[in-house]
DNA sequence: GACGAATAGTTTGCATGCTTACGATTTTTT
DNA sequence: AAAAAATCGTAAGCATGCAAACTATTCGTC
């Protein structure tokens, strides 16, 4: 029958999708090991040179979508190496305002290169027609997500 | 010029791609919570009701794409569950060969089920022709990781 | 103005990925 | 046959995700 057809695509669907993911982030990663940075230290580095600042701890776990806690640690590190500084927030004494130094600044660049060349490298004979298709799909599954996700947590009314 | 918008473009697709392969992994996750199953202890019991036997942890870890080392440790926790069991194979003494238990295979078709349901949903309202464009830009980009990849290795002449 | 709820950041403990180093065994070379 | 190289599983140590519990501060309600 048609629906068995229907579940195999959707499987190969999946494992592709995510075979793919990680396959590509060990890539990027690969390339910036040479830099220094390790697994995930170089997408702080990088959303630090996205955001509008002020920038604070919530915002830029936020942006990265994992947890404080994990933010918190890998300041640290970056801090200790001089690519960040932390400062109180006068507005708001909870908070703390994370900016890039100088060096950071520096780093931020070459990582946002080496993504590109990544990116470039491995999307290189895809048309753009074919990007946009697929972003389509991408779109509609991540709306699934949120409807299925808002009967778990709250839906929030505008 | 054009190149900043396909520069754009490209970007916009990998971070759609990244974020989309963790949310897609966090709701399988957060689902599978209920039976028990943490992160990625699911992922071995699927692939040993889907591999042909005799599996030695060689032929699990490639198939799941991880390191030996991280195999070994799952198993542990699957072994001290009771899901699975080792062997030693009488064929090469450094191997030992990998299966379900009863109890593995009863939760193996409840993971199979669940992953399914999940990818289901997603899913909805995607056409299959839209699935196959999806498989044939991934595939590509595939191609794409292998040939780099050999850049940096060896490339092996045939 | 005072008290409870919410929020920001941190600390701690666990899960799980990797790399490196090791012992046991097999395969290949000489 | 003996020695060298490769392969299998394991152990130890690091990196980084999470959740839960804690402290300090701010907000909201009375």
């Amino acid at each position: 029958m048609a629906d068995t057809e229907r579940l195999e695509r959707e499987r190969s669907f999946r494992r592709r999708l995510a075979r793919l993911g990680t396959a590509w982030r060990r890539q990027v990663d690969h390339d910036l090991r040479d830099y220094g940075l390790t697994e995930a230290t170089w997408r702080p580095v990088l959303y630090l040179g996205l955001l509008l600042p002020p920038v604070r701890q919530t915002d830029l776990a936020r942006a990265l979508e994992i947890e404080a806690p994990s933010v918190a640690r890998l300041l640290d590190v970056l801090e200790r190496r001089g690519l960040v500084f932390r400062s109180r927030d006068h507005e708001d004494r909870r908070s703390k305002l994370v900016r890039l130094t100088r060096e950071g600044e520096r780093i931020e660049r070459q990582v946002r290169d080496a993504v590109d060349a990544v990116s470039h490298r491995l999307l290189s004979g895809i048309s753009d027609s074919e990007l946009t298709a697929c972003y389509s799909v991408f779109d509609r599954i991540e709306e699934n997500l949120c409807t299925t996700r808002m009967g778990a947590e709250a839906a929030v009314p505008s």
